[in-house]
Formats: C-alpha cells, structure tokens, sequence
RNA sequence: GACCCUGUCGUCUAGCCUGGUCCAGGACAAGAGCUUUUCAAGCUCUCGACACGGGUUCAAAUCCCGUCAGGGUCACCA
C-alpha cells in the first residue's frame, strides 16, 4: 500500500510551492490508490502559529486534496525524545552540555558513500564526511527537522516521500537516521522547485504567493491545479488543458520534468480563462455574490438571482480572473455607470444630442423589446442618417457601459433594459 | 567557497532512456490581419530554441567528456 504524506509547517500560509508538492502527493497517492497523509510540522512553538494550520487545511480543502489521516508533530515529542534515546543507548549519538547547561543530543557522522536512488533524477551520491554531526534534540527539548521527519515517516509507514528539490541535501542527512535507527529506507523523489519571474525563488516580491490569495484573486481551484501541474509534468499528446481526475489516470512520477519553472501569470489567466468559459454559470454566480454584496451592487437576501446569471452567462467567455466581472459589470449594478475618461474623451467628445435622442425614441417606441428588435431598429436609424453603424455603436457603449469593451451592445442594451438605456443616453442630449 | 541539482523558442513544454521519421512539434505571451459591433473573447498568419566547445558515429537535441550559466543546500528554521 503506497502511503505519501504532505508536511508542511504552520509557519505561513500555504504557497504555490506547498501547493504544488501536495498536488503531486496527491495525484500519485490516488494514481496508486493509496493513502495521503497530512502532517503538521509544528515543532517550532514560536513561529508555528494556529491560524496557518487553519489557513492550509482551508487551502488543501479548495484544492480539493482530501487527506486519509492528520497529525500535528507537537503531540508526538514524546516518540522523538525516545528514539534519540534509543541512539543514545546504542552509542551513536552524545550528549552535548550548553554554557547554561542545557542538554541536546547530536548525532556523530561516520563518514560513508551515501546513494539515493531518486524516483525522478536517477542515482544520487553524497561523502558523509562532508556532513557535520547532527542535532536530533535541542537543548530546548523540541526534535529537529530531519530528526522528526524520519521518525514520523517511518512510524507512519510512508512509502514514498514527494518533496521540493531544496530537500535533496536533507536527503542523505536522514538515511544516516533511518539507518541507525533501523528503519527501512522510503522511496524518493525531488520535484523541481518553482522559480518567480525575476529567474529566483517566488516571493512576495514577484507575486502572491498564497494558495488562498489566487482564491481571492478569482482563479478556479481547476484552473489553479491544471496550471500548477503543467509546470512540471506534460500528459504527452500536446494536450494544456487537463483536470486533476484525468491527470490521476496518466500521472507517471518518472515523467516528472527535472527542470525548475518559472511561474507565468499570463497563462494561468489563460488556463483560468478556459474553465471559466465551461463553468457552471450557477456556481460561478456562487462565488460573485459575496463580492458584489462587498461592493453593494446587490443585497445577499434580496435580489434577482436570474438576472445575475444571465449577466455571469454574458461575461464568462471573456474574463481572465472571476473578479474581474465585478469591474466590468458594475454598469449594471449602478445607478450610473462610471465613465472611463479615455473612453469618453475618445467617442463622447463630439455632441451626439440628436443621433442619442433618435435612437432613444427609437428603443421606446419598440412594442417587442428584445435584442432582434434592438438591432434591427439601430440598423434602421444609421441607414437613415448615413453613417457606418460603428460610428455609433462605440459612443451608444461608452454612453451605457462607460467602457469600450464587453458584451455585445444589443444584448447590453435589452439587459439594461428599456428604462435605463434611455435615461443613460438622453444624458449625453444637450 | 564546498557539495548537490539543472540547462530545447521570452515563458511552460514534446522529443532525449531505445541516435536517423526534428533545417526540432504544441501552448502562453508578443506582432500582423480577419470578425458589415468593441474587447482582455474567437479565427488565421508571423516571429522565435536544441547554452558553448570537443569527442564517439555514416548520422547527435538525443551517447561521452569538459567549460560556462542558473538554481539549491551547507542552522539547536522547517
């Protein structure tokens, strides 16, 4: 039974790089009908911090990563304190006293060839002697990083640890401790770590970094996923757009990608564009009206719920990110729109009283106001006044919407409906 | 500095293991055009890469060596 485990520590939120090392636990322990185990890595009591567990089991869960089994390491001090022992006993580790006399338990380093068969590099070796002793326990009594990590994943039976590639100098560090302490030796395998734009580590500095953040941002979890697991892994077939189901079925960790990736905003908004077009408008809508309620374009309890999801029909095709619909619908939440200077300054400059005024009566006088009649009347009125139907179009959208882009202008002008259309044009009549 | 990892279009990648079908394919971005209505949507086209140098071979992106470049790690942080 294949057993991975995701252990992150409550240092932080849970980042792109978090994000994408529980993915590919993920997607191998489903691949393998196997268990993913999570474990909180909270030895650090000072910058382990309970609202960052909070805050990455809320991301694993939008991620849609279900774990079999949950451990926090703080409850498990006790395991770690008796296998350091248990070297002590054996002679392999010392005690070492602190002025103040404190006492930590280091482990002494033989030195030794040591040989990782990595699951997506191949053979890797390491000379030991080049490695210092080791501390297992501080003299505060908390375990170190290496020390907890290969008790924990022995006693939990883990068969295949799936890390980021900073980890691969840890690696030979903990054979050393699985072979003293007489535990069978894991599979590995280092994923290639994720790069920011400006060619180093992803930071703040190149861009958010927290799973939650791409959340708030308007990015699909689907979206996200499929993103994250092109960075480093191709189905083969020239295929971008894959679901994290489909990728379960040909996910091979042998055709994991060695190389480190630079994250690229531009196509995710690509990718998040794409399942945007196909998402359930029902949902989408879901996820908008807390954000519109934020802006008070609708109030949570009262509003035309049918009308929002024409509107989430009439944007989805086009927007990169979910929030972007905010902006550019607000034209229909408001009283009146707000008006894009450029905009205005490039179609509402010159005075357009009496082609507005023509086509105002025009739509008022419409018995069927539907979008065919719409468009039909507008054809009718520039053919009478002898000008390109373009020449319109903009100014009437700029007049409605504010902008120069979005939907269709017939369709905008039937949502709008009659009423409104006709009071944001006739302000435009001097 | 030492050790380790990696090097195909600006970016993500296919191809590399099992050399010839690759004067290197796809996607994003960019540029151009089309769309009797805009657009960040759609369609079409264009630009654009095997890090460098040696070697092996009839033949190398693919195998070997070296160089260079980028990244990671060297904590009683994880």
């Amino acid at each position: 039974m294949v057993r991975v485990r995701f252990a992150p520590s409550p240092t932080g939120n849970l980042h792109i790089g978090g994000g994408r090392t529980a993915l590919f636990n993920w997607l191998f322990s489903q691949s393998q009908k196997g268990k993913f185990i999570l474990r909180i890595e909270d030895t650090d009591k000072e910058r382990s911090k309970k609202e960052f567990v909070d805050e990455i089991l809320y991301s694993l869960k939008w991620l849609g990563f279900n774990w079999d089994e949950l451990y926090y390491q703080s409850q498990r001090f006790d395991r770690y304190r008796m296998h350091a022992d248990k070297l002590l006993k054996a002679g392999l580790a010392y005690v070492e006293k602190s002025p103040e006399g404190k006492e930590a338990i280091i482990y002494k380093v033989l030195p030794q060839k040591i040989k990782v068969q990595d699951l997506i590099r191949g053979q890797i070796e390491f000379d030991s002697s080049l490695i210092k002793d080791q501390v297992l326990i501080k003299s505060d009594g908390t375990p170190t990083y290496n020390f907890a990590c290969v008790v924990d994943d022995a006693e939990m039976n883990i068969t295949h640890i799936i890390r980021g590639d900073d980890h691969i100098s840890n690696t030979p560090k903990q054979i050393m401790l699985y072979e003293a302490l007489g535990f069978a030796l894991p599979n590995f395998a280092h994923l290639p770590l994720i790069m920011g734009v400006d060619g180093g580590r992803l930071s703040k500095r190149t861009g958010a970094t927290a799973i939650s953040d791409y959340r708030k941002m308007g990015y699909l979890s689907e979206a996200l996923l499929n993103y994250l697991l092109l960075l480093s892994w191709a189905p083969g077939d020239n295929r971008e757009l894959i679901s994290v189901k489909e990728a379960v079925k040909l996910f091979d960790i042998k055709n994991v990608n060695k190389t480190s990736a630079t994250f690229d905003l531009k196509k995710l908004d690509w990718i998040n564009n794409q399942y945007l077009k196909s998402a359930d408008p029902e949902k989408l809508a879901d996820e908008l009206i807390p954000l519109l309620e934020a802006k008070h374009y609708i109030n949570r309890d009262n509003f035309d719920r049918p009308q929002l999801l024409v509107l989430v029909k009439l944007f989805q095709a086009r927007l990169p990110r979910l929030n972007d619909f905010v902006d550019w619908a607000d034209f229909f939440f408001l009283e009146e729109p707000a008006i894009d200077p450029a905009a205005k300054e490039k179609y509402l400059s010159q005075d357009l009283s009496k082609e507005f005024s023509l086509f105002a009566q025009k739509i008022d006088s419409l018995d069927c106001f539907d979008i065919t009649n719409i468009e039909t009347s507008f054809r009718g009125l520039v053919a009478e006044l002898g000008i390109e139907a373009k020449k319109l179009i903009h100014p009437v959208r700029v007049a409605l919407t504010g902008k120069t882009i979005g939907p269709g202008l017939f369709e905008v002008i039937y949502y709008l409906g009659k009423e409104r259309s006709k009071r944001r044009l006739l302000k435009w009549v001097k």
